[in-house]
Order: C-alpha cells, then structure tokens, then sequence
DNA sequence: ACATAATTGAGACATTATATCAATAAGAGG
DNA sequence: CCTCTTATTGATATAATGTCTCAATTATGT
C-alpha cells in the first residue's frame, strides 16, 4: 500500500496555492489510514481555521486525492485516496479503516446492468462494510 | 411496480400506534416514487410537527419500509421500499426519481470478493447514479 | 521588493437533526 | 363507552454540521 505523498502538489496541479495550513493539512492525512470527518481533522489540528478545513477538504476532492465515503449512517466521511483510478472502498464499521478495492468483474457486471436498465448511468458506487481483522469483534478469517 | 400500501401496518407490526400523523405521512409516502428528504416532507406535510416527520422517518427506515440513499453529494435522502428483499437502487440525479433492482449475478460477485478480502463482511451497498429517460437532459436509449 | 490576487480565520449565519417536556391521543380493560 | 396508562405529539431549545463574509495576511510573478 503506497501511501499517497502529493497531497500539496495535487493542489498546485490544479493552480491553488501551497500555503502553510494546506501544508499542515496534507501532512496529517497522508499518515492517515483511516477514514475521518471534517470536524474531527478540523479539531487535529487547531492551528488552522476550521473553514480552512473544510475548504481544502473540497479541494482535495477535486484534485480526486481525497473521497466521500458512503457510511451507513450517512454521516460524511472521508478518506485519502492511495490510488489514483476508479476504485471502491471498504470500511471497518468499527475502527473506520478504508481500503480500496478493484474488481474488473464488478465493473463489467456493472456495465451489463446498466445496459438493462432505462436512463444514461453516469456513475455508480460500491461499498463494503466489515469488521476489518484488527478490531477485537471480528472473526477474523 | 406495486407500490407499497401498508406503512402504518408495518409500524404496528413493531408495535408502535397508528396516529393520525403517521397516517398523514402514510399517505403522503405511499403515492411518492421520488428520493425525498426529511425537510421537504416535513413541508408537504404542515400539519404535522417538523420532529414528528423525522421520528417516522426513522421509525420506517427500522421497519425497512423505508431506505437510506447514498447520494453523490452527500445529503440525506429517502426513498419508499417497494419490494422487502435486498436490494440496490439506481436515483437520477435530475430529478430524484429512485428504481429497485436485484441482481443475483451482481450478489455472487460481492460475496466472491468478500472472501478475498481480510475482515468479517457484513453488509455492502451498490448505487447507480443515472439521467433517467424522463429527464430532458438525458439521451434516452 | 512590490504589486496583485489568492487565501486565511473569526465569527455570523444557514441547514439539518435531536432532545426536552407539558399537553394530547391511542388502545386495553372493565 | 368510560377510564386508565402509556405512547405520542409539537413547540421550542439545543446540537451538529457546513457555508458565507470580509478585513487582514500571504504567496507568487515581475
């Protein structure tokens, strides 16, 4: 697992700025490896403004460095991006540990589905939910 | 597509009574094909107190009358379970209308690769997100 | 170093959801 | 059908989450 190291050059791909609290910022979720809430990276780090959180949270899911999960409870999570192409994500409903997954099968299999049904599919999303080896409820494998 | 005609029996069926809200919301839900959010029912529905609506709602979404979108945005939406089985939505992000579907080949791949994957699996969720072939901006097929 | 424009942060504001609690209404039993 | 008990309601307060405003600051090109 290659932890992504580019969080500030993804910005500066996109023309915004390499500034101090976007430095902090992207200091602390590249050693992150678990998904997190804005507020809760806000309150990491109470050096930089909260707004300033949120904000550098919408850029970095335009740069697509950083994606919205879909929990169960619908609360709004997010999680670092390791790699760079079209992936799903699986969530410890417990710890809140992402990993992402590819499986060519699922997206043929998507592809196919969308064919039956009426309407243009523009996108999709999958996501798993478990109780990941390292959190004591879980069986394990 | 039947629609679903029993949300009051489904809340008595956990015990909870049948009110003259919850039949309100009853009726209101029952004629609803759309993704819909707690605010927005709460608007239709002046009569009925705002905590009112978001208590039903939850107590629908626990008698699986009712189910949780994953939005792409991220806001919280609802839609009206037509059929009790598992199963997976596709939502048009135009206009919010929600269609059901099962896939068992779509079932067989998830739990192959559940049991690739580390971790105790316990729930998963698929969406599609499409321009329906009502909506103007979509292509149709 | 200077000018310019992006960025920041504090706090106001907006939105969405839950908690409190006295008043009300549903349903069971007589 | 009346009464009792308890669930439920709704108004409001509070909480949680996210966005907006704007003067002050900082990054970058020249």
């Amino acid at each position: 697992m290659i932890p992504h190291t580019n969080l500030v050059a993804a910005l500066e791909g996109l023309g915004y700025r390499a500034t101090a609290p976007r430095k902090a910022i992207a200091k602390l979720l590249e050693q992150k490896h678990d998904s997190f809430t804005a507020e809760a990276l806000s309150e990491e780090l109470p050096s930089v403004g909260r707004a300033t959180v949120y904000r550098t949270i919408k850029l970095l899911l335009e740069a697509g460095a950083v994606c919205k999960l879909a929990t169960i409870d619908g609360s709004q999570m997010y999680s670092l991006c390791r790699i760079g192409h079209h992936h799903h994500h699986s969530v410890c409903i417990e710890c809140g540990a992402v990993e992402e997954f590819r499986a060519a099968a699922v997206e043929q299999l998507i592809s196919a589905i969308s064919a039956e049904i009426p309407g243009e599919v523009i996108d999709h999303r999958i996501e798993l939910y478990l109780i990941c080896e390292l959190c004591p409820s879980g069986k394990g494998k």
